[in-house]
DNA sequence: GTAATAATAGTACGAACGTTCGTTTTATCG
DNA sequence: CGATAAAACGAACGTTCGTACTATTATTAC
C-alpha cells in the first residue's frame, strides 16, 4: 500500500520530467516505464487507461505549482510585494529542475485546447482559477491603495499572464539568457501602470 | 507536374486544417491521406519523410502568415496606424477559416520548443523574424514622432507578442467570447504607454 | 500512337501504440 | 507459519505508425 504510493509518485515526478520535454501527449506509457524502470503493464495498472494517467500527471503537476507559487505567495503581503513575488515564483516554476521543459500546464493547454475530454477540461478549469486568483491579488493591491481604483484587475490578470506565456516562448523556444529579466521589467511596466 | 503542384497544395492546405486542430505532432500521415483522400503511399511520395512534410507544412503555412499579416500591414501608414493593422491582421489569422485551431506556427512553437530538429530550427527562425518586424515597426512609429524616442523597440516587440499569445490562450483554450476585445484593449494600452 | 516519364496505388515491413490476460512476486495480517 | 490481497510481470492482442518496395495508371514528348 505504501509502495504502490511510492511508486506512484515516482512514476508521475518522471512522467512530469519526461512530459515537459517531449511534450504532453508524445509521452508513452511504452517509453515512460522504461525510465522507471518496470514493465508497461505494471505501470499501467496503476491508472487503468492513457487518459486517466494523462489527468492524474496533470493534478500532480497543479499540486507542485500550488506548492511553489500559490501557497509562497501568501505569506508576501498584500499588494504590489505579492504581485511581484507572483512574478518571481513563477519564473522559477518556469525553469524548475523536476520540470526542465518548462511549466506543462501551459504546454499541455495548447496541446488539449482543441481536443475535448477530461485533460482539456481540467486544463480549463486551472487557468480560470489561476487567472481568478492573478486578479484577486491585483483587487487586492488595489484594497492596499497600491493600485489605482478603477483598475481593471481581469485586465491586469490576462497582461500578467500575457507576461509569464512570452517569457516562457523566451526562455525555451528562443533559448534567450534576457528572459527573465526581460519578464520582469514587463512585471515593473505593469505594475508602474497599475498605480494611482 | 501541375498535377503535382495541385494536390501537393491540396494536401498542405489540409494539413494545416487538421494540424491546427489536432495538433501537428499528432498529425499523421495515414490520417491525412485519408482525409485528402488518396493512398498513404501517393501522399508519402510528396515528401519522402514525415519530417520533411512537417518542415513543408510550416512554410506553407509561413506563406500564408507573409499573405495575410506582414504583406497587407506594409499598406497601412507607419507608425501607429501600421502597429494597429497588424494587430487586427494577427487576430484574424488566429481565427481564421483554414486553420480552426488557431495559428499554427505559435502551438507548433510549443510543441517543438525542446526537441532538436529542422522543425524547431524552422521555428526560431521565423519566431526570431517575427519578433524583429514588430521591433522594426516600432521603431518606424519612434521615427514618425508616434513614440517615444527612448522607447525600448525590442521590449515593446515581446510585449505586443505576447498579446497574441494571451488572445490565442482566451480565444481557443477559455472560449472566451472578449477575447477580442481585450486583446485590442491590451494593443492600446501598450500604444499609449509608448507615445512620447 | 507509342515510348518515356511522372504521379498515384498497392502491398509489406518492423516497431510501437494502448490494452488485456494469466501468472508470479511481494507485502500484510491473523 | 500460512492465507489473502496487492503489485509487478511477460506475453500477446489488434491497430497504427513511418517507410520501402513494386505495380499501375496518367500525362507528356516525339
Amino acid at each position: 500500500m505504501n509502495r504502490k504510493l511510492n511508486t506512484r509518485e515516482t512514476i508521475l515526478n518522471e512522467a512530469i520530467f519526461i512530459a515537459s520535454k517531449t511534450g504532453f501527449e508524445a509521452l508513452t506509457i511504452g517509453k515512460l516505464s522504461k525510465s522507471v524502470g518496470m514493465s508497461k503493464s505494471g505501470l499501467f495498472a496503476h491508472f487503468n487507461s492513457k487518459e486517466q494517467m494523462q489527468v492524474d500527471i496533470l493534478k500532480a503537476v497543479e499540486k507542485k505549482f500550488n506548492d511553489v507559487v500559490i501557497t509562497p505567495s501568501l505569506e508576501a503581503p498584500r499588494g504590489e510585494a505579492r504581485i511581484r513575488v507572483l512574478a518571481q515564483n513563477l519564473i522559477k516554476w518556469d525553469d524548475s529542475g523536476f520540470m526542465p521543459g518548462g511549466c506543462m500546464l501551459h504546454t499541455a493547454s495548447i496541446e488539449f485546447e482543441d481536443r475535448p475530454g477530461p485533460q482539456r477540461d481540467f486544463l480549463v478549469f486551472h487557468q480560470r482559477y489561476w487567472i481568478d486568483f492573478i486578479a484577486k491579488a491585483a483587487s487586492l493591491a488595489v484594497e492596499e491603495g497600491h493600485f489605482s481604483d478603477d483598475l481593471d484587475t481581469q485586465l491586469f490578470a490576462f497582461e500578467f499572464h500575457a507576461i509569464l506565456q512570452s517569457h516562457h516562448f523566451s526562455a525555451h523556444l528562443l533559448n534567450d539568457p534576457q528572459a527573465e529579466s526581460r519578464a520582469m521589467k514587463m512585471v515593473e511596466n505593469l505594475i508602474m501602470h497599475s498605480r494611482k
